[in-house]
DNA sequence: ATATATTAGTTGCATATACATCTAATGATA
DNA sequence: TATCATTAGATGTATATGCAACTAATATAT
């Protein structure tokens, strides 16, 4: 490691769009998943359960499309939600397909845990002012 | 799923700093770890290797705190950095301690990469016009 | 100086994520 | 209509991540 070598590193490490926006994931993310631990319930999952509840019923496919999440992700992800009871899923006439819905259980967890997510947008609002700002230019679908 | 709860969630999932930077992550890190691919590197690989070129020598405690990774998972991925030859160790007077370096081969590795890098940073960047603008509102260390 | 607390790093375990491949079902075409 | 292509989702495998508990080493306090 040359000097040099080592000031272009920095560069790049500062310069990085990956390299911040993934810290800030991590840092923002923890955020929610400690508000959520309570309930037993992860970011990952309060994403999930928070399109479905948008949508009503919909289809896996629509959620790798709306959150850019890898099909195998997202048949995992539910897998998990069906299994704690939240999730449920109704056959369609095509029968690859199937739609997910919110079991009671699923749409009771929703309302019980929106102070705490509240509470998160709270803090990271707080945290990072840049935040409010930028989700505008984050397409959302 | 009353219309009214419906509408509630739509109104959470567009709020949510977590699951707008969460997707913006998602599709950020795949657009470097397509770059990344030919070479076997992972955005997250080449998170620590630019981070350990920049400071020559380096605690792994201290990549914890600058990237805000959990311990474990430092220590894990270094753990197939080592495998893959790009990372050494180099022992420290506390013996709890060690210290971090690139091998010749993990320094050729990070030259190897840059241009793949700039690529996927002019990706991005033409992609998610705000990213510019927002990485300097993230504390780097 | 010995007992206790703290620290750095590792290991066990669980979730999250993605790529490749597979399967079942449907659609398109010759 | 029989064959081929496409599509939705599931499954195999690998990396990434974090929490809890552990270990070894050092620091602190009595």
């Amino acid at each position: 490691m040359t000097a040099q070598s080592k000031k272009q590193a920095l560069d790049i490490a500062k310069d990085c769009f990956a390299v911040r926006l993934r810290k800030l994931n991590r840092e923002v993310s923890s955020l929610y998943d400690d508000q959520f631990r309570p309930f037993g319930l992860t970011i990952a999952q309060f994403n999930l359960l928070v399109s479905i509840a948008a949508h009503g019923e919909v289809a896996p496919k629509r959620l790798v499309e709306t959150l850019s999440l890898e099909k195998s992700t997202v048949s995992r992800n539910i897998e998990k939600m069906q299994k704690n009871g939240w999730v449920t899923t109704v056959p369609h006439e095509d029968k690859r397909r199937h739609l997910l819905t919110l079991t009671n259980a699923g749409a009771d967890l929703l309302e019980e845990v929106t102070p705490a997510w509240e509470q998160a947008q709270k803090v990271a609002a707080s945290t990072y002012h840049s935040l409010k700002g930028m989700i505008e230019d984050i397409p959302l679908a």
